[in-house]
DNA sequence: GCCAACGTTGGC
DNA sequence: GCCAACGTTGGC
């Protein structure tokens, strides 16, 4: 399959972009929501994350990629929730605020704004080089 | 199976 | 700290 583009969200407070860096991999799980678990199942090894901090910053980072998929979550005692397991990449030139997200028009429609609690969110290929090139403007 | 009440998340 | 959006729960 394609490769596919992803956006996280994290809490900084509880894991964030410095979090995945020292570990060098790091674990998404404890995700309990239908949404957002079927995103992660959805996930491939190799496809791209955008890693996005709420609450403190509400912006974009950094740069994630899927090392491995289709795990079960490891939190979970009846393992029926998914998990994924992904590295950081590099971080973004400069981070992308939620801000900027909804202030361009080409992005006023993403997950990210319209769902604003989902945890795991879809992003289309234009949407994604849209957000990199404002980090690089 | 419907719907109101409640809890949680996250932006402001 | 407040409020809106959404998911879940529980009574019927």
């Amino acid at each position: 399959m394609a490769k596919r583009y992803w956006l996280m969200k994290s809490e900084p407070d509880a894991y964030g972009w410095d979090d995945l860096v020292k570990e060098g991999e790091g674990t998404w799980d404890g995700v309990r929501n239908h949404k957002a678990a079927n995103n992660l199942r959805s996930m491939e090894k190799g496809d791209q994350v955008f890693f996005y901090h709420s609450n403190i910053g509400r912006e974009i980072v950094g740069i994630a990629e899927i090392s491995v998929s289709g795990i079960a979550d490891p939190s979970d005692p009846d393992q029926k929730w998914a998990a994924v397991k992904l590295k950081p990449v590099r971080l973004l030139a400069r981070p992308v605020t939620l801000k900027e997200i909804k202030a361009c028009d080409a992005l006023a429609d993403m997950e990210l704004v319209r769902l604003s609690r989902l945890s795991v969110s879809e992003i289309s290929p234009d949407e994604w080089n849209k957000i990199l090139s404002i980090s690089e403007a």
